[in-house]
DNA sequence: ACTCCAATTGGAAACGTTTACACTTCAGCG
DNA sequence: CGCTGAAGTGTAAACGTTTCCAATTGGAGT
């Protein structure tokens, strides 16, 4: 347990001060060839490791970056967590990583915990309704944060984010073009409601458009896993859905499970579209036709710019990334429609 | 831009000296209960928040622990980060994340910064590779770290584990007394190539246990999208396996979507059985047969091993903890088997 | 009235860096 | 030969805490 060796330890060996074994380390002023040799070498011979936290002290600089996000199990986020890390390694920055685990009050106590370690910037998302405080507290620390996956509530914040109800009117209206008359939804959940009725205003439109009702919308709770008891009830509707909307790919993959459980299969007899694009709903068979959002990018966006607003003094700004629609074998045209199928929409 | 509150705004307010403020905030040391008051509003009204940089200077602590994980784009570790910060949070500490995408280079950088940075602790997970050069590395740092998911290579490390040969001896020869005679495997990859060479092993004494031949054994590279190659080939094999066995969920699920392009359905004409026990596995259709590794719990006990280790000194230990089976759809018995079925094995 | 001790408080020295400033050299130049 | 300026180096003061130690009280015991 003997303690690391110091800035001290190194300057003693070399022979010089410990103003030249900091010029050396971070080659600032000017220091001779020879004793930049010495000092290298006794750094080399001490095994000595700068002590972060005392630089951090003296430039007031910690060197790192706070995120929060709900959930780790979810793999959109650990996208996004993954895309954070590697542009903060790529600019200098570690990472303290928290979850919330869509406890509003911990997501205040994990924002606090990452002030008191000094974090230069956060990137976060945080559930809908506990927006206010948590970004209320923040404002108020004059440490710059960027938003993740929340939607646009006021200007003036960092957001990254995409068009989370253009893009669920974009592949509801992928269903309507394709035949769907009659559409369900299962839309998760308070946790992350904001971004779950962005998605169900999209799937609205995307009916309206097609001059259809809106069709039986689920709201499921916390558990994506056991979705069959709602997909009996889909099943069950008269007249039944030809296709339905999940407003997740855990959903949506929980559902073709569920519609498979009752003999359905997708999307012979039922078509599933999803939200996200996590990997693994391409790996699966069926392929899950859903709407990609870049989340690892949109992670590595986040932090760049929290960089430029903390390098350059950047103002501020709202960033919507493209998302993309991913063709499937989850979605076809209905098997029976009850109109013609050649009806142009 | 303004700089935060400091102890001796603090304590200017109140009125009182720093130490006092400091006593209160710790409670530690006596303080009258006025005083107490008045330092408690003080700090209220500056709205001061004690900065951790500068208390781990003068305590030598850093409160953070580090975390060194290959990827987060494979849920197991998406999992085992998840317990870790768990636990770090019930233990009153931080987590530093980094992710090394397999490449020995990167492991050891991170491990330096992790250094840099005076985490008091570290949870990682190396490739089998670079284990040496990583671990020789902190070895030398006197900085203790607890292993998750690699096997114990020598004693005196702290490691949490499976037994990752017995699992897959387990699940294989569960598939052996199904009635399987022909049964391959699809091993992954040089990355994370301790894990899987015990599973092969496993998978090789199963065998042996029913006297039968090791299977083809494909080696998969990186990605796990596209496996229908390797399907096409195992399906032209001569005799063609009636069951594969994948030494990791990603790839037994992509292996059943590769089946199913092919027009070979599974468990029909061929069953698939995992390795990890990834959340989705149970969610999709057919569900996936596999081994469960607790990978929150595994990150967890691993936080609160390195706990031990560092308030009270423990030794190192080897933790291993108990993996379960779980039964899906993505097996069954041989629809054809070349030996009578009652045949006892 | 005196001593003793506990409770409460403040002063000041760390902790490991960076950096402003001052000090030496010494070469170049008039 | 003296002046100037640059290059190389060291001294010491921060940075925001904690904590050892000493100082000050005031009440209890004698």
């Amino acid at each position: 347990m003997n303690k690391p060796p110091t800035i001290r330890e190194v300057a003693r060996r070399a022979g010089v001060s410990v103003a030249t074994v900091s010029r050396v380390m971070n080659d600032r002023g000017s220091v001779s060839e020879q004793t930049r040799r010495m000092v290298g070498e006794a750094i080399r011979e001490t095994g000595f490791r700068p002590n972060v936290i005392g630089r951090g002290l003296k430039t007031a600089r910690s060197g790192t970056l706070g995120v929060l996000v709900p959930s780790l199990q979810n793999p959109i986020f650990a996208d996004v967590v993954q895309g954070i890390e590697r542009a903060a390694e790529a600019g200098g920055y570690r990472i303290l990583l928290t979850s919330s685990n869509y406890l509003p009050e911990k997501e205040v106590a994990a924002i606090d915990t990452l002030l008191c370690n000094r974090v230069e910037g956060l990137v976060l998302t945080v559930a809908d309704e506990s927006a206010s405080r948590a970004l209320d507290f923040l404002d108020h620390s004059h440490v710059p944060f960027v938003l993740v996956f929340n939607p646009a509530r006021t200007a003036n914040h960092s957001i990254v984010t995409i068009d989370n109800s253009a893009a669920a009117r974009d592949i509801v209206g992928r269903l309507v073009r394709m035949g769907h008359r009659r559409i369900a939804m299962i839309a998760g959940d308070s946790q992350a409601s904001d971004r779950s009725s962005l998605r169900r205003a999209g799937y609205e439109r995307a009916l309206m458009d097609g001059r259809l009702r809106p069709g039986p919308i689920i709201e499921v709770g916390f558990d994506s896993r056991n979705l069959v008891r709602h997909c009996r009830f889909l099943s069950s509707c008269n007249p039944v859905p030809t296709a339905v909307f999940c407003s997740t790919d855990m959903l949506a993959i929980a559902a073709i499970r569920g519609f498979a459980t009752l003999g359905l299969r997708v999307p012979d007899d039922i078509s599933v579209a999803g939200f996200d694009g996590i990997e693994v709903g391409q790996c699966m068979s069926p392929s899950l036709a859903t709407v990609v959002q870049p989340a690892e990018d949109m992670g590595m966006c986040a932090v760049e710019h929290l960089l430029e607003r903390l390098n350059s003094g950047a103002p501020a700004k709202n960033l919507t990334l493209p998302y993309r629609l991913r063709h499937g074998e989850s979605w076809a045209e209905p098997r029976e429609t009850t109109t013609p199928k050649g009806t142009p929409v």
